[in-house]
DNA sequence: ATATTATAGTTAGCTAGCTAACTATGTCAA
DNA sequence: TTGACATAGTTAGCTAGCTAACTATAATAT
């Protein structure tokens, strides 16, 4: 994400902008700051969890696993789903099933297959985390009306297209 | 930095509200789709760096050592300005100095100190890699008009604002 | 003056991602 | 049926961050 902590002032960017013509002042300081806040999100996101013992990845896995009626899915799956490597899946689910939070099955239809088990141990954690979660969430957003989330949401999309241009 | 690809859809929220009544669906929404924007973002600027064969780390410290006047500045002041801790600025300077872009002159005032020098072998990578990126990120936001740019700019300073809630 | 404490930079070893290569199993076409 | 290819999961070794501990030098208090 953006590690900078020192953003550049107006001061800054027009100076850049001197040298560099194609600079647009107002996109890049959007830009930055939007990286900036986000990446403070995370932080502040991880700080919340690790509270509770946990760290993103692993977390994420024991929500997409509660998305499934039955708690089931696959290491392929998931790692899809959760934008990793299925390399980096093992690991996430060695430490998940050394804490009991899931369960490996050896799958018979597929014997190349394993599915995933959401345990009760898994679902209790969950249980405790996620309310600290949604609760500390609303306070953070809490100063957004509803229009102005509306307006998060339409800014975010206009920025989404454009990031192929970016590439 | 958010690695979830398989957003959550209106549905599982609901069914997440329903068993955790602090979700607020608007304001997790509102936060996992910045999360996700923001993180598109910096792996788009990290592709656009990769094409002149750098990575966000060193290309931000060449950036800060070209904000000073003179071009110098010294390790512990560039880790602090760019948020990373000491040690991992000596491998950044360490890959900076192999590839030419900066040298190390060992200051006499203060023999613990070294002063981190921009060569103009640097600033003319610089000189190449900027023009594109401004270029590249203009197109990327040239569908917000300037209006959006403050809206954007006012809902970002509204959550900032709000995240030490989160934590 | 000298002992303590603080600071600048580095090294060593940890982490959570990654890629590449591997094993085992399944699929499909000749 | 069997040989080629595809898929599921794992292992091994890489990266860029991290912390902790270290060396050398400077600043400060007694």
């Amino acid at each position: 994400m953006l590690q900078l902590r020192d953003l550049p002032t107006p001061e800054i960017l027009d100076k850049f902008a001197d040298r560099y013509p194609d600079a647009d002042v107002t996109a890049i300081s959007g830009f930055l700051y939007l990286l900036r806040v986000a990446t403070d999100l995370s932080l502040a996101l991880d700080a919340c969890l690790s509270k509770h013992d946990l760290l993103q990845g692993r977390w994420w896995v024991l929500i997409l696993l509660m998305r499934e009626e039955s708690g089931i899915s696959t290491p392929s799956i998931l790692a899809d789903k959760l934008g990793v490597k299925r390399a980096s899946m093992t690991g996430l689910l060695d430490g998940l099933e050394q804490h009991g939070l899931v369960t490996r099955v050896f799958a018979k239809e597929d014997r190349r297959s394993v599915k995933i088990q959401l345990t009760s141990a898994g679902q209790a954690k969950l249980d405790v985390v996620m309310p600290d979660y949604y609760r500390r969430l609303r306070q953070c957003m809490q100063a957004l009306d509803e229009d102005k989330r509306v307006q998060l949401q339409q800014l975010l999309g206009i920025i989404h297209k454009g990031i192929p241009a970016l590439i």
